[in-house]
DNA sequence: ACCTGAACACCGTTCAAGT
DNA sequence: ACCTGAACACCGTTCAAGT
């Protein structure tokens, strides 16, 4: 019979994120599966699914957790309001200090994919975008008299490429041969992107 | 009794590694199995284990040959010798087309990730150092007078850019509001990084 | 209404048995 | 020596049955 009505709903949805984080942290998104979760929190495979519709919706609400987390990092990196031009290195370190120290879940966000025709819901959409509004905020008071469009244009390009540094980065299997550290290699993207973008202004 | 000896062992891999292809060519990585490559290749599951020590090396063998395609469609699209600050547009443009037109098979060589401890052969990691050679070649022709060690560090930084575009331009879950084509966020990175690496001589 | 647990259709991997 | 196919330990998901 079980542990029937000993949680809530949301207490049940609660426990289950959190096993599942848990599962992640130590065995990364691999080592995740709806049979271990329940193990961990007492109850059986069948319960998962009142409370999510599959799998993937678990995935994809403990990553929109972890979004928060990241956020609220990038956010506190900038809390003091340093000038434009620090802020931003403030904001790329505090991303590579996330993935540095909570490298699974991070990496979960991006290996996750959706199956073909799915597409994530709004409230990830917008934790995505409000990250990303930090750092074009810090470009458009780094560039006053660029449009609006050029900052925009801008700040993805510079975001792509600190993810990209931290993507490959913490990929092994692509450490090139005498391979840079993180920090020096977004150091070397940052200095001389900015660099090219106020000089062409 | 099935097709005893009708291929040999170099044959077996070689229509196995086709078979991969194929499957991840239609359904992603994720549609990959050991059971279905056998089910292509009119062979049981047993046999693919003659020829493969296990699922990861046939992935990593596929990879391989998808960093050699890969290659060869960057190596082309310098081979014409263009003055070097149109070399590294033409690799970046190349390497976006192939991910444009290969995106699963391209998207399998960064979802892969070996089991925690393992590591990637040598022939794999010297694919990848060989592709990211033709970068740091035209990036020494561009600045003569700079450091070899220079060099190797800018090259990495703008390749991860690059990189870091093409993973976030096709990972729609993280298409950004407003979202930007891949070729023009990569050519802000790249126009305003070059410039300010030519500016800091 | 909540929860179980058996059932189904899948996995990767191993290995005794057949030719 | 090559190859099969049953067996094992896993998956995700469903749903009749129990309380």
């Amino acid at each position: 019979m079980g542990r029937r009505n000993e949680h809530t709903r949301e207490e049940l949805r609660e426990i289950a994120l959190q096993a599942a984080e848990e599962l992640v942290a130590t065995d990364g998104l691999a080592g995740l599966s709806t049979r271990k979760v329940v193990a961990r929190i007492g109850y059986t495979v069948g319960s998962l699914y009142m409370v999510f519709r599959n799998i993937d919706e678990l995935i994809v609400q403990m990553n929109e957790r972890t979004l928060d987390d990241l956020h609220e990092r990038l956010a506190a990196a900038v809390a003091d309001r340093p000038p434009p031009a620090l802020a931003i290195r403030a904001l790329a370190q505090a991303y590579i200090g996330f993935a540095l120290t909570e490298t699974p879940r991070w990496l979960a966000i991006y290996q996750h994919r959706l199956p073909e025709g799915e597409t994530v819901p709004d409230s990830f959409s917008a934790k995505v975008t409000r990250m990303f509004a930090l750092v074009q905020h810090e470009l458009a008071l780094l560039c006053p008299h660029r449009s609006p469009d050029d900052i925009s244009l801008a700040a993805r390009a510079l975001w792509s490429g600190i993810h990209g540094v931290c993507i490959l980065g913490f990929d092994q299997k692509l450490e090139f041969v005498g391979g840079r550290s993180i920090a020096e290699v977004t150091r070397s993207l940052l200095d001389h992107y900015l660099t090219g973008l106020m000089g062409t202004d």
